[in-house]
RNA sequence: GCCCUGGUGGCGGAAUCGGUAGACGCGUCGGACUUAAAAUCCGGUUGGAGUUAAAUCCAGUGCCAGUUCAAGUCUGGCCCAGGGCACCA
């Protein structure tokens, strides 16, 4: 074996390799159960950076891992190519957004390679290729089939510096979650999904994702923000109009109806007009004025003090008869529930503080005790039992939400409601790089889906990227103009495309049948691929893109078109790569390039150092030094074995299990303790970084041992038996390392071919076991003892202890717990 | 305000069921090899007291209580940090 070891020399020479003899392609008939390990796909920005590497090196074990544990692994990888950096490179140097994706894709792919990750390039996808989106807009024409795609003007949030509209889902603290900017509201006509209607059906189902973290289900479930209350409806008594109105309200306290003593309406509410006195009407048009100029930001800050006016109208409160003013106030909101709320100051704080600034009465209609106490110095909002409230008196508030909504239904002017938050999905956009949208508008027939045999609609290529704040696909001369699918006539195309998080909601199931030209997907491949045993990837996608997925995937179930409904059986967010306690970003200048680290020190070292610290989920620090230390590691793992490549035999590992000398037993159980530590490290929740320690342990054990060896014959198997152990349990993550080692010792084939290492329990403990002697549950003493000693006899070793003896002598012993194999207390006074 | 996650040496982090706290590594200190350096190897490294050196003793897993022979681990109450949601009625 050679002396020295040169990662970059032998990385290159296995990849080719590997690509050669197709290592890692997913045999699509094998009797073995399947397994289907999925990082999340990247975009193609340009270069990989560590986050990158840290996701795809840990799905990457985790199918190498699994392919040795005898499962058939489909570990496929491709690529969300559409999207606005690729339309904003091109409109800088006005050139070809799919040139400028080409190029970081080849690039990247590149890197990957360099990587060593074992992915079955066959099923490659980009999502911006004519045979990928063109099933992605026959997914929309099914969804709108079903009704679950629909087109409707909205207020809508708008990016004025990416000029497009964006998703409830990609504003963040009222920002673009791309650029930062400021989101405004625009009244427009946009495409939606109805993500709404498995509103209910996707917070349950979280449920069945036991392989999920609690933090994404919970953040999921906050997102969709489920509410249960009632709809009351309150007769206006004096509309300005003489119309006969009603205002109808959400509320989640129909216990406190009794204490209602205004009403407000969002300054957005539809019939604000028409509740407006004449008298007021110049003070609401101002306020309203004032609310529409407003950002979402300072709308929707929580500190702000509240302001609202009255709108000179007045309600009857069915329940008692009495009267009340309406106003409006912009802590309304009018996208939620009805737009207009019920107020009851005493019980709740936002009605509260209003009340108080604008001295409206006050009415206390729920008590801790039964007593009414007066001057309130905040709202009470916890339990307690009703008054003031007519026939429910002395009900526990808990028990009169039922029984007053009850009433409200019976007597018409109520009803049960459930309230969820989540909106339905916006997916058009005004954007060049993307999918069109594939529709067209006919002046006779409305709009008419491009019918399926007319797919793909392609993005026309005769576009002007140079234009400014309107897409670059209204520039071309020939994409708008069409004929109608129904009769004939002249039509014009839809000219926004989707939202790239539609081409991300499915490519998981592309991947089962990458490469099929008549259908999406074939169903019996993927019902039999998915769902996708291991899903790996970023915190960030937490609502975004998994609620997406989910949604898809039941809606595509609605379908027909497969039959499981959640996409992603397990679930890990790796944690963020940071450098010197903040995350790596290039204007903060602390990025790492995972290029220099393969040529510096190889793949097999980035894999091995950006698994070794942290375990997956959690943040990890990079540190220049622990790279180096990874480094040495590996190079002491390959002395280990070219400084005695004569003593190993890869292919004679047998040994006469029993009768070994002492150090060759003590070494066969350390081995069997590392595999069977080694394997439930990784099968509980992928610890890597503890797998790596027992590497190190197994190693420093070894180099231990060879220091006592007289290399007899036995010896000789002993060692190639840990040798081979160590090759298998490393595989997974010193991918090339092993590769060559196991070649140069003369194993057969490749060590990624290799069944997993099993181990004996009854090997994998040792013989003797330090016996730990407490006195009063504090150590005293521990002693060698034999591993099989009964419950007695490590009672009367601990005692026979002279250091013992002395520390219990005239003491009493009240009494003594022996836990077998480990531990006895004395318990003394 | 509500929800989730976490808090262990100088640092990253270990510690199946409650049973030796600090595995493994980084850093650091000391030693070996070397003309020297690199590389490599060996040893120390929670804090405090103690000793020529040891032995040994005390304290210690965010804080305060509790359960237990025994608590990083279980229970109750807090504090802090990170993340999510939020005038959602």
């Amino acid at each position: 074996m050679k002396e020295a070891y040169f990662p970059q020399e032998i990385e290159k020479k296995w990849q080719k390799t590997w690509e050669e003899t197709g290592a890692f392609k997913t045999p699509e008939n094998s009797e073995k159960p399947k397994y289907y390990a999925l990082s999340m796909f990247p975009y193609p920005s340009g270069k990989l950076h560590m986050g990158h590497v840290r996701n795809y090196t840990i799905t990457d074990v985790i199918a190498r891992y699994k392919r040795a544990q005898g499962f058939n692994v489909l570990h496929p990888i491709g690529w969300d190519s559409f999207g606005l950096p690729a339309e904003n490179a091109a409109m800088k140097h006005n050139a070809d957004p799919e040139k400028w994706t080409d190029e970081n894709i080849s690039y990247m792919k590149g890197q990957l390679k360099r990587l060593g990750l074992s992915y079955d390039w066959d099923r490659e996808v980009a999502t911006c290729k004519e045979d990928y989106y063109k099933w992605t807009q026959w997914l929309f024409l099914q969804l709108y089939k079903k009704g679950l795609a629909y087109k409707k003007e909205a207020a809508v949030n708008w990016c004025d510096n990416c000029a497009t509209v964006l998703a409830n889902e990609q504003v963040i603290d009222g920002k673009c979650w791309r650029c930062d900017s400021v989101v405004e509201k625009k009244y427009l006509s946009q495409w939606f999904l109805k993500i709404t209607d498995y509103a209910e059906v996707l917070l349950e189902d979280l449920d069945k994702l036991p392989g999920w973290g609690d933090n994404v289900k919970t953040m999921q479930a906050n997102w969709i923000g489920k509410s249960q209350g009632a709809i009351f409806n309150f007769e206006v008594i004096d509309a300005p109009s003489g119309e006969k109105l009603t205002v109808p309200v959400y509320t989640t306290r129909p216990d406190t109806v009794y204490g209602i003593t205004y009403l407000v309406v969002a300054p957005e509410y539809k019939d604000i007009e028409k509740l407006t006195t004449e008298e007021n009407k110049q003070a609401v048009e101002d306020y309203r004025a004032n609310a529409r100029k407003m950002t979402e930001i300072e709308r929707l800050s929580t500190d702000r003090v509240k302001t609202g006016v009255p709108l000179g109208t007045h309600c009857r409160n069915p329940f008692n008869g009495e009267v009340f003013p309406l106003w409006t106030a912009d802590y309304a909101l009018v996208e939620y529930g009805t737009g207009a709320v019920m107020a009851v100051p005493t019980h709740d704080t936002r009605d509260f503080d209003f009340a108080k600034k604008y001295n409206l009465p006050m009415k206390i209609v729920i008590s801790k005790d039964g007593n009414i106490e007066n001057n309130l110095a905040e709202a009470y909002t916890e339990e307690g039992i009703l008054v003031n409230s007519g026939e429910f008196n002395g009900m526990k508030n808990t028990e009169a939400k039922k029984a007053i909504i009850q009433k409200a239904v019976d007597e018409g002017f109520g009803e049960f409601k459930t309230q969820y938050r989540l909106r339905d999905w916006l997916v058009s956009r005004q954007r060049y790089w993307g999918a069109p949208i594939p529709v067209v508008y006919c002046e006779k027939c409305g709009i008419q889906p491009v019918p399926e045999d007319q797919l793909p609609v392609k993005l026309p290529t005769d576009v002007d990227f140079s234009v400014v704040g309107k897409s670059p696909i209204l520039t071309s001369p020939t994409f708008q103009d069409t004929v109608c699918p129904v009769c004939g006539g002249p039509a014009k195309r839809e000219t926004d495309t989707m939202d790239t998080f539609m081409c991300s909601s499915w490519y998981y199931l592309r991947y089962a049948d990458a490469r099929n030209n008549e259908k999406c997907f074939d169903k019996d491949k993927v019902n039999k691929w998915l769902p996708v045993d291991q899903y790996v990837g970023g915190i960030e996608h937490a609502i975004l893109h998994l609620l997406y997925s989910r949604f898809f995937t039941k809606a595509l179930r609605d379908c027909s078109l497969l039959d499981f409904d959640e996409p992603f059986k397990n679930l890990l967010t790796q944690g963020m790569v940071l450098k010197d306690g903040s995350k790596m970003s290039k204007s903060k200048g602390n990025t790492v390039d995972p290029d220099e680290i393969f040529e510096n020190y190889g793949a097999d070292t980035a894999r091995l150092f950006i698994l070794s610290d942290s375990p997956p989920a959690r943040d990890f620090d990079w540190s220049d030094a622990g790279v180096e230390g990874c480094y040495k590691f590996l190079n002491r793992v390959w002395r280990l074995m070219s400084t005695n490549s004569d003593k190993i035999d890869l292919n004679n590992t047998v040994m006469n299990v029993g009768k070994l000398t002492k150090v060759n037993d003590d070494l066969v159980r350390i081995v069997h303790m590392a595999i069977k530590s080694i394997t439930n490290d990784i099968s509980n929740d992928f610890q890597f970084n503890t797998v790596i320690s027992k590497y190190r342990e197994l190693v420093n054990a070894i180099y231990d041992w060879t220091s006592k060896t007289q290399w007899t014959d036995e010896d000789k198997t002993v060692f190639s038996f840990a040798i081979k152990s160590l090759l298998i349990l490393m595989a997974p993550v010193a991918v090339h390392l092993t590769e060559e080692a196991w070649s140069q010792l003369g194993g057969k084939g490749s060590v990624h071919e290799q069944e997993w290492c099993k181990w004996d329990e009854n090997l994998a403990k040792m013989s003797s076991i330090t016996l730990v002697v407490q006195i009063n549950g504090k150590v005293k003493d521990k002693i060698e003892a034999d591993e099989s000693s009964s419950q007695e006899e490590l009672k009367s070793i601990a005692l026979s202890s002279e250091k013992i003896k002395e520390l219990i002598s005239g003491k009493e012993i009240i009494k003594t717990i022996v836990v077998p194999k480990k531990l006895v207390n004395i318990v003394i006074k």
